[in-house]
RNA sequence: GCGAAUGUGGUGAAGUGGUUAACACACCUGGCUGUGAACCAGGCACGCGUGAGUUCGAUUCUCAUCAUUCGCCCCA
């Protein structure tokens, strides 16, 4: 086929789509105990929404948009970020009028950006995050950035380093940008081309220039520190001392940015090194935003949240041998021998299905020796023979495929045997209703 | 947007300016017509990303193009 996927998008199948739930699932438990709602907002949005919210000036506005015109000549766009479209959806349902604050939502999906594909970045790559909104309180900030560093835990990362900085209030990034505007002035004419525009648009970007001439002028550039407001500062504070109360290690990094332009106040990240020593960078991110809900015409209220990318957290997880333990094993393998059997085996596999067994039957014709490679290869536990001579005596075969033991039980008595088997050895499944006999529930 | 590497079957891969494109794994068939191993005998790329050029002749050389992967920027 020469039709292939398009670049910068993968297929997330069979092993791979198993871990992708574990990982969902354990983040969706979390958010849920923390009281976040789940919230599921469109792919596509008008394009303005990105614009006003996430910033002209951010490179994922800039130049990395999907957006396109609809047959009604809208110009929309596929979502780069979550953010925007919980705080639109926040504002159009009017629920900062109809619901307690702060309203705390959760959300899992698919996000858009062209970019050029490699290790650890797709053009459609999965997020998931939550926003507090309406928050007055610092420890709300605190709250998220808690259940973030909660379910990275939980997932079994050790070893997570949680970055964190102030932009500041108002009051406090005007005076910072005012300094910085005064600083550069005199050396921007010898700086790269996304620092001209920068300077312009939004100075305190150029800190997170990379270029190495730049960096040399960046260092000597003045620092928020000393441009916080006495609030900021103390806001920041508070911060910190819940931290240290609860526990978390941080790291203050003073050059923390954000490339999204509502991020005032707190912003962190959470770093993570694999085992193996590969820098996967940021994993997740976040912040607090004081004028975004009012930029989408909602009233005058903070929020915060953050995001994982579930790409990364996979790949670091995959990398730390966290995700060994998935597996796709079925309970029983099925296999006629004869055109005959076929019939009698498929009535007994549907009986096994409903009954709650991962039971797969083999219908192509092969030897006996391959069904057995197949019933290895698909991790069975329990094997079932039948051929003419069980059918002509109403019973089947049923084989322990890992003792190599085998029996001849009567049809009648089958569901009982599979049970006693199934049911010895093993915990009692966590459903508890004597039914359901998958292996699967960890996390629900 | 900039830079680098790679492109041979189901998979991993070797290879050469010229007859049958190694080898291994997987898979299929038969030996063995009801039990998972092993063994034996066969089968399995009319094709070496695509297009053009050089040449008597190209999978092998040149150019272009596309794709993949990685790095930079930026980000999850």
């Amino acid at each position: 086929m020469d039709i292939k996927n398009v670049k910068g998008t993968h297929d997330i199948i069979l092993e791979e789509a198993k871990a992708y739930d574990k990982i969902e699932m354990t983040m969706k438990s979390f958010a849920e105990a923390f009281c976040f709602s789940e919230f599921r907002t469109p792919v596509i949005e008008p394009s303005e929404l990105f614009q006003r919210s996430v910033g002209e000036s951010s490179d994922v506005v800039r130049k990395e948009m999907y957006t396109f015109l609809d047959k009604g000549d809208r110009l929309l766009a596929l979502r780069p970020e979550f953010t925007a479209g919980i705080v639109r959806s926040f504002v159009n349902n009017k629920l900062y009028a109809t619901r307690d604050l702060p309203l705390k939502a959760y959300y899992s999906g698919p996000v858009f950006r062209y970019e050029r594909p490699q290790q650890g970045r797709y053009r459609q790559f999965h997020q998931f995050g939550v926003e507090s909104l309406g928050v007055e309180n610092v420890l709300n900030d605190v709250e998220s950035l808690f259940l973030g560093y909660v379910i990275l835990t939980a997932l079994g990362l050790e070893n997570v380093t949680l970055k964190i900085n102030t932009l500041g209030d108002a009051s406090s990034r005007e005076a910072y940008r005012n300094a910085l505007k005064g600083y550069f002035e005199s050396h921007i004419k010898d700086m790269c081309d996304d620092c001209k525009v920068r300077y312009e648009v939004n100075p305190l970007r150029i800190l997170d220039c990379k270029v190495p001439s730049d960096h040399e002028i960046v260092l000597g550039a003045p620092k928020m520190s000393d441009y916080l407001s006495s609030e900021a500062k103390a806001k920041f504070n508070k911060v910190l001392i819940a931290l240290d109360e609860m526990n978390i290690p941080y790291e203050i990094d003073d050059t923390l940015v954000r490339g999204l332009d509502y991020y005032s106040e707190l912003v962190f990240e959470y770093h993570y090194t694999s085992k193996k020593g590969v820098n996967y960078g940021a994993i997740g991110a976040g912040g607090h935003y004081d004028n975004l809900v009012e930029e989408l015409d909602g009233p005058k209220m903070a929020g915060v949240g953050f995001s994982f990318g579930i790409e990364r957290v996979y790949s670091v997880l995959k990398d730390d041998g966290l995700l060994d333990d998935i597996v796709d094993d079925i309970d029983i393998y099925v296999m006629p021998l004869s055109e005959k059997a076929k019939n009698q085996a498929f009535y007994l596999t549907s009986g096994l299905r409903t009954s709650g067994y991962k039971t797969e039957i083999n219908l192509v014709d092969s030897k006996m020796a391959n069904m057995f490679k197949k019933a290895d290869r698909r991790g069975a536990k329990l094997g079932i023979i039948i051929g003419d001579d069980e059918i002509a005596n109403g019973t089947v075969i049923v084989k322990d495929l890992a003792k190599k033991e085998q029996e001849e039980v009567a049809i009648d008595d089958l569901l009982d045997k599979v049970d006693a088997f199934f049911g010895e050895g093993q915990d009692e499944c966590c459903c508890g209703d004597g039914e359901c006999h998958c292996h699967d529930h960890e996390g629900e």
